[in-house]
DNA sequence: AGTATCTCGATCGGTTTGGTAGGCAATGCT
DNA sequence: AGCATTGCCTACCAAACCGATCGAGATACT
């Protein structure tokens, strides 16, 4: 239940292509704004090109820009561009499990936890975060008590 | 945001200590009766005693037994010992982040998504899992439209 | 004491992750 | 045409992690 660094990178540099949209902007700019390391930045970039939410411009006055909105973007789309499905038991898809004897209701546990994940990451859009309007529901969540405490 | 083989074999062990509870049970009927292979259990077992859910009895009569009532273990504190913090960003909590910019709002994202996992996680517990009787919030998350599809 | 169990600590090989380096391909400017 | 700029691909690397195992230590029964 970690966000990699993978995610966590893309995600802060679409953020700034949403900010700057529809232009297009080069890769180095996107990593000094958000300090993030320039060649790895790359290599994310290009799958979330392969992903479909970027589209690419090469050589002199090239550089990156969306592929839609930035309102039709969610967080969901950019973690799941670069690593794969949002949420998954052993590398599979909980759907996909099988559990018999005491561990049956299971399923239905990782099941509930994915639909729970979803209901925050794909309603959230790259235009939510950069206008500071999130979702009520995303705020609610977010204001909960204990919600900023560890545990 | 991936249940890993560790969490999964945990939450499976547990759950049949939980229906065989109060007697110790030892590790070989754990890994048979769920098919998790044996050694590897073993030490995941050893985190759990480690983090207060499990108490051990070594030598021949020996086995693990839950160290509080299946009432009171939630999924999230299994999780919590074998693999550490529930969710997290880049490896740290989500309220360390200081993002700046553009992205001054992930921050709360991720604090929303921590805390909706948590009301799935902390809030389930073995008890429920082996009766079956999951709570309300849970079985209309899992009932809820494509809950069951992949996306 | 001896022995059959059973847990515990250390270890190990393979994969993934985070990050770097260099060369090639495309584009615009002069 | 020639050159500077910028994205794209392949390879590489160290460190961490994951899944799994071996050998030793603790316990109970005879």
């Amino acid at each position: 239940m970690q966000i990699s660094a993978r995610a966590d990178y893309a995600v802060r540099a679409l953020l700034v292509l949403a900010s700057h949209d529809p232009e297009t902007t080069k890769s180095d700019v996107l990593a000094e704004s958000q300090h993030l390391p320039k060649k790895f930045l790359e290599a994310i970039l290009a799958d979330c090109r392969r992903g479909g939410l970027l589209l690419s411009q090469r050589g002199a006055e090239g550089g990156y820009r969306l592929a839609r909105p930035a309102a039709e973007i969610a967080i969901g789309d950019v973690i799941r561009a670069v690593d794969g499905p949002l949420a998954g038991v052993r590398g599979a898809r909980p759907e996909t499990a099988g559990y018999d004897g005491e561990a049956a209701n299971l399923q239905t546990v990782w099941v509930a936890l994915r639909a729970s994940v979803r209901s925050v990451l794909d309603e959230v859009t790259l235009a939510d975060v950069v206008r500071g309007e999130l979702p009520d529901h995303v705020r609610t969540l977010a204001g909960s008590p204990g919600a900023w405490s560890s545990r």
